[in-house]
DNA sequence: ATTACTAAGAGGCGAGTAG
DNA sequence: TCTACTCGCCTCTTAGTAA
């Protein structure tokens, strides 16, 4: 609803704020918006008509100001994309899991090998630490919150080995990155961590042990 | 351009941030953005050919992610919004003017007087100070760091007095308030203040003199 | 220069339905 | 169930143009 009149609306919102008049001409807004005059001008009666803006016209143009409407949509998809993007969550609780070996495998590869030395700040032990987090979502949160530092894919004769997002993170204050290969398919809310030390042994971790990551 | 998937851009933004994957269905999102199955179907096939989602169909219903390209719109998107809500202007500089007596009038009516007398904090002095503001953006999102008191506008036998926008502001650290009544024409750029007292005698002014409001 | 009407064409929407 | 296609309807866009 109402998505259709978002391009005038924050036009008038970055310009003159939410207090402000705009003066301004269909024309102007057309080429800002990259649109035309004839749809601008139909697009600000109905929005005045709606109650979204506040519309003079005059010789030199239109005299644009928000309504209360419109600054209501304003501020909720504001309030919408804030919590989105601000959300802050500083640490995830998780169980150590069981892997497949694969993690090992891939880790241990130089083509990756080579630039978790150089991007992530230390030599990963060649083994990563599966662990499951029950709240996705909240998960999600948290790596928005980490550094991410983008492992590059690479070919082999054989092969062609994918990109892999890592975000640096801390378990039990160790250095650590928690590690999401673009292709590999694991069951939802199942992640790998690496660190420099082999982490079972270094925090004497068995499977269903609970783990906290942080920032 | 690409307004009509705010809708959908947002709702996965929201539930599972920007690294997220969301699982759903089109009829989930249909309901939750008021839309409907066969619309939502379309919209997704279309987002995921245009990079704005990656988009997965499996038995259960579709998993959705941001794609750069869709991360990039919600992010300008955000940024445009911060910054016409966030942008903090702490003072502004005016030029003293003239007005036309108006001011003093309807300051002075019990209808308005008493209403500042209660909720702007200080009985103020019958008459305004008229003052002239170059750029006129500026104060507008300085406005919007001011606390906002309404004024509302009543009725006498003889006429309709309209409502009156108060902002609660100093000049020379005195207690004052920027009014801007709903239905007068000032000349772009030219606002009111008052104050307890009579400013062009508390504080020496003349036409022409330069003014600071602050916070 | 403006705004905004008209009319025709483009394109989005959603009921029905296939797979 | 699910996704997504077809197709009729209707809304939105825009060129032309009036005022």
């Amino acid at each position: 609803m109402y998505e259709r009149y978002y391009g005038i609306l924050s036009h008038i919102l970055i310009n003159v704020g939410i207090y402000g008049k705009l003066n301004t001409s269909t024309v102007k807004l057309a080429k800002a918006l990259g649109s035309t005059q004839q749809t601008i001008s139909r697009k600000l009666i109905e929005m005045g008509n709606l109650g979204l803006i506040k519309r003079e016209v005059n010789v030199n143009g239109v005299s644009l100001q928000l309504d209360c409407k419109g600054l209501n949509i304003l501020k909720n998809q504001y309030r919408i994309m804030k919590t989105g993007f601000e959300t802050r969550v500083k640490s995830i609780k998780g169980e150590v899991r069981s892997g497949l070996g694969e993690g090992r495998y891939y880790v241990s590869l130089p083509g990756y090998m080579e630039q978790f030395k150089k991007r992530v700040g230390f030599k990963p032990f060649p083994g990563t630490l599966n662990f499951f987090v029950e709240d996705y979502e909240r998960m999600m949160f948290f790596l928005q919150n980490l550094e991410e530092i983008f492992i590059t894919g690479f070919k082999t004769k054989e092969r062609t080995y994918g990109s892999i997002r890592t975000f640096k993170a801390k378990i039990d204050n160790l250095k650590a990155a928690v590690v999401i290969p673009e292709r590999a398919r694991h069951p939802k809310g199942i992640f790998e961590i690496i660190a420099q030390h082999n982490l079972r042994n270094k925090l004497k971790l068995k499977d269903n042990d609970k783990v906290v990551i942080t920032c």
